[in-house]
DNA sequence: TTGAAAGCGCTAACAC
DNA sequence: GTGTTAGCGCTTTCAA
């Protein structure tokens, strides 16, 4: 069923099919109604094919992340599949893993399709080397790229993040106000949220004359795997001897892990140790006890993002980045 | 770059750029060589609309879930994305919801798309009124329909589940024979895997002369929310002196309710009460003790589903359904 | 082995 | 308000 079906049922021609199936006001209320009709009655769907063809934009957007699984990109994706299809787009998912070369050929392949614009959830897509983020800039020539979660300038890249500097400096400074001393760092990331993360630790704990413990546990592919890690690090931290009575970690997961330790050791949560997680996930609350958590605004970023893409694609003026401040949302590890 | 500027740079007919393109092997080595080279030298892509309008496929699946951010459903969208990635699809991902209406109308917009075929993912797609499922039919007579997690006959349409009647059946079967006797089942789903796992408990339960005792928590949106409601659930079947010595649940987190539940009264676990989850998900290690699940093998499910959408649309034969069995992982709840 | 040309379904500029 | 027509970039007969 194409255009010319239509036309000829309704006895108008092409153009003025097209004319109703795009709602152009140059179409008489009669003429209008019978097209409508014939279209109802044959339900009749426009060729994506064609219509791109011609206008050389898919009203899709592509979305890239490193794995949908993860809980916190799997709402993230999520968030944007939801905002995106409200103002008429469509999203194409491209999970490329964390290799450099593999996040260039699905971000080719992606532009192959041609989705009018790239999100990029993670900030694990921008890289330290500035060379590894030429993919980046070859592709905002053609398309506005969004990054979720990290911080790149360049022309046609819009960013949306939220403040993990701040929320991360907020939530150990309050620690560290409450009377807590030996505050313990758990992450694994270094990627651009990750830094800033942990510099926000860092520099709280500094500011106060306190010293850093840090522990790093390296990205596994099973999250469950990394919690049970923290737990096996913390562990061994305190058979060495380490005093702790916080922990601060740069997931919930890792918190849990630390959560975790505590139940071994007999230690009381949060009366002995104090712990706090990130993403304030469905992790944070199927703890026991429940987990304080900093809330990074995903929900709201997302929403931003989202109307970005749309007003720049718009040829509307947008800001290069957007920031939101993190919430710590207590509850009773501390 | 299109196929118009590579034929005129290499000095042949487009037919020619043309079959290059399509790997056809009716042209000389030589001229195919000329055309490569003038190709990475443009670094010329095809488009996918010009394609797609002449050959009417677009080697795109659609994938349709209710709630990408659920952490079951957003693993099934993970695997089924690196899958048909592997065989060189892409993927439209399209969350809409539980309600007939939406399902109907994100269909429809996928089909728009031209997509090849459409996966459902989960089963709340297949409603217990069959004339509720027409959409499922009518779409099916066009294109293939992949089902995971649910069983529904016609034409054109293919599932692939666990058996979770069986697998709820044997783990409830094996609480009773290691002497557990009052045994709670809560769940929040009435789809068809829902009370294909509800049925696998009652028969077992009844077959061995015991009790049913149910709890019913309704669908909200955020599991955590559940996961709570699950925890007041169980104290107030406790308030009214129901005795209890393990608890089955259709979900991870339903179960971690009934381990907050648990702790809250004082009660060991899996000492005074065993608990036994669904989908061996992260959050059965997060848990405290750690959670004893059925893994209903997501991984396993999806490769086969993928393989099936690829084999039918290359018109090989494929089976209508494709069942695995599930998998009781134990761990310290039981 | 190669080329010419028709056609896929739609949009938009232009003519009436 | 409505119709005619020229593309958009590719695949695929059909001839050569």
């Amino acid at each position: 069923m194409t255009i010319y079906d239509i036309s000829k049922k309704a006895g108008v021609s092409i153009a003025t099919v097209s004319r109703v199936l795009n709602g152009s006001d140059k179409v008489s209320p009669a003429t209008r109604q019978k097209v409508l009709d014939v279209m109802n009655e044959c339900s009749y769907t426009p060729n994506a094919f064609a219509r791109g063809l011609g206008l050389n934009t898919s009203k899709t957007i592509g979305i890239m992340c490193a794995d949908s699984s993860d809980i916190y990109l799997a709402k993230a994706v999520y968030y944007l599949e939801q905002f995106l299809r409200k103002k008429g787009y469509d999203s194409i998912l491209s999970c490329c893993g964390y290799a450099l070369a593999d996040k260039i050929n699905y971000m080719n392949l992606l532009l192959s399709k041609k989705v009018d614009s790239i999100i990029l959830v993670g900030s694990n897509f921008v890289a330290s080397k500035d060379e590894d983020n030429t993919y980046i800039r070859e592709t905002a020539k053609k398309h506005p790229v969004m990054i979720l979660n990290a911080d790149y300038a360049a022309d046609n890249v819009y960013c949306c993040m939220c403040d993990d500097y701040q929320a991360t400096y907020s939530a150990t400074r309050e620690l560290i106000l409450s009377g807590r001393r030996d505050i313990v760092y758990v992450y694994n990331s270094t990627s651009f949220s990750g830094s800033k993360k942990l510099a926000g630790y860092m520099d709280a704990v500094k500011t106060h004359g306190l010293k850093c413990i840090t522990e790093y546990i390296s990205k596994q592919f099973e999250p469950s795997a990394e919690l049970l890690e923290a737990t096996e690090r913390l562990k061994m931290l305190h058979r060495q001897g380490v005093k702790m009575d916080a922990v601060v970690a740069s997931e919930d997961s890792l918190a849990l892990g630390a959560v975790k330790f505590l139940t071994r050791i007999g230690a009381k949560c949060p009366e002995d140790v104090a712990v706090i997680g990130y993403n304030n996930s469905i992790l944070a609350v199927s703890s026991e006890p429940e987990l304080t958590s900093i809330d990074n605004r995903l929900e709201l970023l997302c929403k931003q993002l989202v109307s970005n893409v749309v007003n720049v694609l718009d040829g509307n003026e947008v800001p290069s980045k957007t920031i939101f401040s993190g919430l710590l949302v207590k509850r009773q590890t501390t």
